[in-house]
RNA sequence: GGCUGGGUAGCUCAGUGGCAGAGCAGCGGCGUCAUAAUCCGCUGGCCGUGGGUUCGAAUCCCACCCCAGCCA
């Protein structure tokens, strides 16, 4: 029976278009729920957009228009930017639209407060809206919220639903001591241990005085506040509150993929959430670091160097640039990236490694043998160099996938082209060739070669999946997509007289730009 | 101000007591199966600073400087 995996990232504000670095996250979660279905688990892949957001209305009246239509507008971009991407979700949640979510969002407040955890209280601080969070006096900088100078903040007083967050202290701080794996990376979890250290305060839950959002249960005159019903996405996107089976099969998540600027929403505020509500915690929450540019910080909306990530799917391609966010931006933390470190980067490793091993093995399999794999004997002792490094390719690809370290299992994949490359110079097939008697040689050494691009087709698709595709087309190979893997990847199943296909090139290489 | 990370080659980083490393970039060479790609070699370091422990410190200890994040 296999094993359920279910995996979610954000969902994120419509207030505005898509940036990279939503792709970014969107794509190593994708990676990873490709992972797993690889392997044989039963995946749930849930990502969307957060729409009941009070800044979405004030966009929408600023630019006149009514608030759905703009939701609308932007949420359609996101599914646009997910397409583009090859996000492999299974659902595209839309907390403003998608009525299972409104009637679990509503049911789960229903149980707080079946559970003693709500009380009505007033509330006045500073607001942002800019972030939809309140701020204390001392966190002002020149009067201004921090992260939204240019925003007016502003002082809001008001009758809220408060929810007991500090009944649930001691019970976080017991969930990370015993399950520290809860959160990662250490950085995030240290963190938050700090924050419950300092202690927590009850916080406020409904906003009354909106008509945007999702009305509080037999209070509607205020509606919850957005970022608990954004939280929910994730109960409801599995059937919570509306098909109580499907809940069941698929929680408690198994990774929620988040940006650490968000790691208190997800580990103090939702899994004391879930508590009240009588559900499980999450698996695990794994906070990713920021895209930067170069000498200008993160790449983010708020701060104004955004990359248009349809664009830069079209520049480099899609599958391409899967591969550079993932490759150049260890998921654990931030890292600096530019055009010009993806492009060196897409010459180096995609051009003239993978693509150019591709052409180089397939042209020497159609000239020396009609386009028809060899047989794999006699193994010398470079074909069995090669192997070994194949199959530690996998063996340490796999453990770095499973902790959401992108970046060295593809460097742990992409040690197979070298090792490839490597082989062919040790072996030299194009001198082999012009001596008749080493002809079982000859082929022996393409054998390995040819063996070595298959498993690098399966290894890679959660990465660069139509690339993949290609390469198994090549070489005949069952489609990445729907083989099973135990079917697939080991050495030596790839059989002699099977068609190989040399095709155009994968990645062509890029130019620099011509100085007049 | 407190806490947590980090500071190692031009760039990105690995290295937690035993001869300072990898990839990329740069330079040179071999080579012609291949996208002039591959492969081999070379260049390139006050391991943030100062002190200490040790036969021996990038690594352990103390102080300080700088960067990032979290918090007050």
């Amino acid at each position: 029976m296999a094993r359920k995996f279910y995996v979610t990232t954000a969902i994120d504000y419509v207030n505005d278009r898509p940036g990279l670095h939503h792709a970014y996250e969107k794509t190593g979660a994708d990676a990873l729920a490709r992972f797993h279905r690889q392997r044989g688990d039963d995946v749930f892949f849930l990502t969307g957009t957060d729409e009941n957001a009070t800044r979405n209305d004030r966009a929408a009246k600023a630019a006149g228009i009514p608030t759905q239509e703009l939701v609308d507008k932007h949420a359609a971009e996101f599914q646009r930017m997910c397409e583009a991407w090859q996000i492999s979700y299974d659902r595209f949640i839309r907390t403003s639209v998608d009525e299972d979510h409104r009637r679990g969002v509503q049911e789960f407040v229903r149980r707080w407060m079946a559970n003693d955890d709500i009380y009505v209280n007033e509330y006045e601080g500073l607001y942002c809206v800019g972030c939809e969070a309140f701020y204390e006096e001392t966190d002002l900088v020149n009067g201004q919220c921090p992260i939204h100078p240019t925003r007016q903040i502003e002082r809001l007083k008001e009758e809220n639903y408060f929810f007991r967050l500090t009944k649930y202290e001691q019970r976080l701080k017991d969930l990370y001591r015993e399950r520290p794996e809860v959160c990662v990376p250490e950085i995030r979890r240290n963190e938050v241990l700090g924050w419950l250290q300092r202690g927590l305060k009850d916080i406020s839950v409904s906003r009354r005085s909106l008509t945007w959002g999702i009305p509080f249960p037999d209070h509607p005159d205020h509606v919850v506040y957005v970022w608990f019903d954004a939280l929910i996405n994730y109960v409801t996107g599995v059937g919570f509150g509306s098909d109580e089976a499907r809940f069941a099969k698929w929680w408690p998540a198994d990774v929620h993929v988040i940006g650490k600027d968000i790691t208190r929403f997800h580990c103090i505020f939702w899994p004391a959430m879930l508590m009240a509500a009588g559900v499980d915690v999450p698996n695990q929450v794994y906070a990713h670091g920021f895209l930067e540019s170069a000498g200008q910080g993160r790449l983010s909306r708020s701060s104004g160097n955004m990359i248009d990530p349809i664009a830069a799917a079209e520049e480099w391609g899609s599958d391409a640039a899967r591969y550079l966010v993932l490759r150049e931006a260890p998921f654990a933390k931030d890292s600096p990236i530019s055009p010009e470190s993806f492009n060196a980067r897409f010459n180096a490793d995609l051009a003239n490694g993978l693509g150019n091993l591709v052409s180089r093995t397939t042209a020497m399999v159609e000239r020396y043998f009609g386009g028809r794999v060899p047989e794999a004997s006699p193994i010398g002792p470079s074909e069995g160099t090669l192997r070994e490094a194949a199959e530690r390719a996998l063996r340490d690809h796999d453990a770095a996938a499973e902790r959401l370290d992108f970046a060295d299992a593809l460097a742990a994949a992409f040690s197979l082209v070298d090792a490839a490359n490597k082989h062919y110079t040790r072996t030299q097939p194009w001198q082999l060739a012009r001596e008749p008697a080493r002809r079982a040689e000859l082929g022996a050494a393409l054998y390995a070669g040819c063996e070595s691009l298959r498993l690098l087709a399966y290894l890679l698709w959660p990465y660069v999946p139509t690339t993949a595709e290609r390469i198994a087309e090549q070489l005949s190979s069952p489609s990445p997509a729907t083989c099973r893997w135990d079917e697939v990847a080991k050495w030596g199943l790839l059989r002699a007289g099977t068609e190989v296909r040399p095709g155009p090139a994968l990645f062509p290489r890029l130019e620099p730009p011509k100085v007049a």
